[in-house]
DNA sequence: TGACACTAAGACGATTTGACTGATCCTGTC
DNA sequence: GACAGGATCAGTCAAATCGTCTTAGTGTCA
């Protein structure tokens, strides 16, 4: 049972901070994204969000902007996608790939209030309509 | 940005394999395990289940019955707890705690049969009938 | 007593992660 | 061009994690 590599990449706890900072305001620049991030952080504060984003890049969370300098950084990834790909890996690891699963869980939980309720009711009422209307074609 | 220490214990991959084979067959000893897990085993094989064991004792996902010889092991979580947890560790760390948001990408991106969807519909009205009469009393 | 299985405790190497250092490179100003 | 100050790049670092493995001690039974 070797240690399995992920499928989908993951961030890291630092990793999101840096992705919700450029979220906020992009393009950023490694300067703007270490006075948001630490105050009042030093040299090395800076060259650790640089170190943040050299390693987004490479799981092409974020893109790089080589020609203007200093470089600029933006998200190329957004928030729900960063929660699709972890709602995948539940299902694949823990439901067989199957989604179904997870939204009894969901929506068997006890948080949900009557108006995220009937806000559901309303997706899947649409989604249901959207369905016949494509068998119709 | 220390690095945060879970508020939700999880499981890793080769703790999960435990975890499953208990699932089907409980009580368990180690060796049954090892015997299933690793079929062609040696003993260093049998003390790599140990230890995942051990550590799944530390978390309580697993229970061991140390009056018998040899000792006797039981989970104390089941899958839809597991789900439950990565799920709300999905929303806290991704939507502030909602899960709403969980629900929306679940069932907007994914592609839902119709079974599924007539039986997420079925969820729905049937909670949206329990939330009435709790209402009404 | 000896054989054998089990328990307990620890160490291992690889990997991850946030933090940090030092050197090099660019750019604007004089 | 020379220089200063910042940005970039390329590493290292320590702590933690994870699957694996070794070894020593304990119990059980023929």
């Amino acid at each position: 049972m070797p240690r399995r590599d992920p499928a989908r990449p993951d961030v890291t706890a630092a990793e999101l901070a840096v992705l919700e900072a450029l979220w906020d305001d992009q393009p950023a620049t490694i300067r703007m994204l270490t006075d948001r991030l630490y105050p009042d952080g030093g040299t090395s504060h800076y060259a650790t969000v640089q170190k943040l984003l050299e390693r987004l890049e490479a799981k092409k969370f974020v893109k790089r902007q080589r020609r203007t300098m200093p470089h600029r950084f933006r998200a190329s990834i957004d928030r729900g996608q960063l929660i699709q790909n972890r709602l995948t890996d539940i299902a694949d690891t823990l439901c067989g790939g199957a989604i179904a699963p997870l939204l009894t869980h969901l929506v068997g939980d006890h948080r949900l209030d009557g108006a995220e309720l009937s806000r559901l009711r309303e997706l899947v009422d649409r989604l249901e309509r959207e369905r016949n209307e494509g068998d119709d074609k």
